[in-house]
DNA sequence: GCGGGATATGTAACTAGTTTCATCATGACG
DNA sequence: CGTCATGATGAAACTAGTTACATATCCCGC
């Protein structure tokens, strides 16, 4: 119970510090980074004016002189995906252990918005920055930062700008179709629908690329009229009703195997086979994309393509602090849990 | 294509606005705060001149200026919880609609690691602190943070520490513990078992207050043999096997309900009954805590008790903002999610 | 006892903005 | 036409650290 918490305290400076403890400024400053010896007698004198004071200096006017703050900035497209929560984890424990900190802001996929945030990381003077989102990034000021300094690691798409600094961590898209196309294949599956969200996107074409390619090998057309394009992130996945009337024009039957290929992709896909009461796997074999905590006590246990979202958020933590000093395109490979909806 | 982007740029300064502008330093920072009048003509020469260079003035050294920086830091236990996530969501997006920004760490429950967290983010100078780990918080550092002038808010728990800038926002705990038994009870359950993680924190000790009182109101004890602490937050609930056995002496029937009163609990627990083959909500009705996107999607679709966890965010960020001047203790109703699960 | 080299320490300039205060120009009024 | 008030503007001091440079001190050898 000492003094009146209410007081705001002023907080002490290095100057306080050093008049405490006897010594100038540019001694306690020595004793903080260890740059330069300083003597036994000084530096306990130092330390211990340090603890009786609790000062704990100002990271803000570091940064201010070395021109560059310890922290890193994240911008992802939606918080409430499960791969992008084990991103910022991964991007969050390399950064944290290191002494930095995490910018975290959601883009909420509102260029305006994205763009008012990157402005303000930037005037944090940024080591790093994470871009996960992939629609309305303005790359005029990703490369201005790069430009000033900072390390810009794209996840989940290619960098797509041509700079030293600008680097990017991904899946092998086209690899995650030919996946879920074998697995589907191996359990007797040929009649695909495939469940998007918008093909405007690179990855989300080159997902279905992949499993098209990796149909064709066998001798199947996956035709357009068995693409799925949500648009709309909040609704089921309605189109899919249409899509799985499509009978055995042909020689094809009906569609027998559903491949949702995003994350939210496979919960409005899901979610739309309950509501036409359609029975997985008998019906209609389900794969889905990115795991998740409860993928194992659906009603249908789902099979699902998975991305090394951890590992991915490490790997971009990682270039920023290692700063490569050239472009770095790492490009991981998917991996399949199979479980009862195939 | 100007000029080769491998070259680290130097960053424009008010300097060099100033210069370019052919005015004072002054005046620039004027033009940028809008606090005393510039002419027509100057005003426009400095905005020619931030456009020319692409100015973007640091943050930094604003907040080294006035003493505090616009970011605000955001503790969580575990960010794979969805519950702390939409907290997040809620804070990030009134912070930064405000054009501040949040710092993110991720607590793992580690004790020194936050420690370490707490250290960086006071070294950041932050306006103000959101935290909503309950173990291990070394309460000196955050008292010391408040007297200092950050706003403090505990999340999901009493604040603990008496200071006019310390708050709470939380549950009302005991009544999620009633809305629980009342539910049950309604549904024609009254040998109630319930799943905690740790007895040890003031919320679950709350919670399980809050379903004993109500069940006590009806007439019926609920005795200690039928509360499991799961304690390790990675395995199945396996103690739950033996509660379920608790058959009927003196009057008591087998259990044939199960409250689970965490996030992890509800998983751990559900986990459980799927294991030991227990039909849902035949055998045995269920209510969890805390809502996720696949809940209604389970083989037995769940009944939860939820806090308002986006709402707690933006409850959190504006106590942040408007700086009440005293302790706010804020405290808001659960409610609950029906589902097939009782 | 004195010159030389190494080491510790302080002074002052530096980082990039903000703000106070003095100055200068302009315009209104007597 | 002089006086005073008003308002824009710049010089310089300020925020809280870091570091280059100068100086003080010490020990060693001759």
């Amino acid at each position: 119970m000492s003094g009146t918490p209410s007081v705001l305290r002023r907080r002490p400076t290095i100057a306080d510090v050093a008049r405490l403890a006897d010594v100038s400024t540019a001694t306690v400053s020595r004793v903080l980074s260890g740059v330069a010896k300083v003597s036994a007698e000084k530096q306990a004198q130092v330390l211990r004016a340090i603890e009786q004071l609790d000062y704990n200096p100002s990271d803000l006017t570091r940064a201010v002189f070395s021109g560059r703050s310890n922290g890193v900035g994240v911008l992802v497209a939606d918080m409430r995906n499960p791969y992008y929560v084990d991103l910022v984890r991964g991007v969050e424990s390399v950064i944290t252990e290191g002494g930095g900190l995490v910018f975290l802001a959601n883009g909420s996929r509102d260029p305006e918005r994205q763009q008012a945030i990157l402005r303000a990381m930037d005037a944090q003077r940024l080591r790093g920055l994470v871009i996960t989102a992939n629609r309305g990034i303005d790359e005029g000021i990703v490369r201005r930062m790069a430009d000033r300094g900072a390390e810009v690691v794209f996840v989940t798409r290619p960098a797509g700008i041509s700079h030293p600094r600008i680097h990017s961590v991904r899946v092998d898209d086209e690899a995650v179709g030919a996946l879920a196309w074998k697995h589907l294949r191996d359990r007797g599956r040929r009649n695909v629908a495939v469940v998007t969200q918008s093909l405007d996107t690179v990855t989300q074409r080159a997902r279905l690329r992949g499993i098209r390619d990796a149909a064709r090998l066998d001798g199947v057309e996956l035709s357009d009229d068995r693409v799925v394009e949500l648009r709309s992130s909040d609704e089921p996945a309605r189109g899919l009703n249409e899509v799985l009337k499509v009978r055995g024009d042909a020689g094809r039957g009906p569609v027998d195997a559903v491949f949702a290929a995003t994350g939210i992709g496979t919960l409005r896909a899901y979610q739309e086979l309950v509501d036409l009461g359609v029975r997985v796997p008998d019906d209609v074999a389900f794969v889905g994309f990115d795991d998740f905590l409860w993928a194992p006590y659906l009603a249908s246990p789902l099979t699902v393509v998975t991305q090394p979202s951890l590992e991915m958020g490490t790997r971009a933590a990682r270039l920023i602090i290692d700063e490569p000093g050239t472009a770095v395109e790492r490009v991981l490979a998917p991996s399949l849990t199979v479980r009862a909806s195939t």
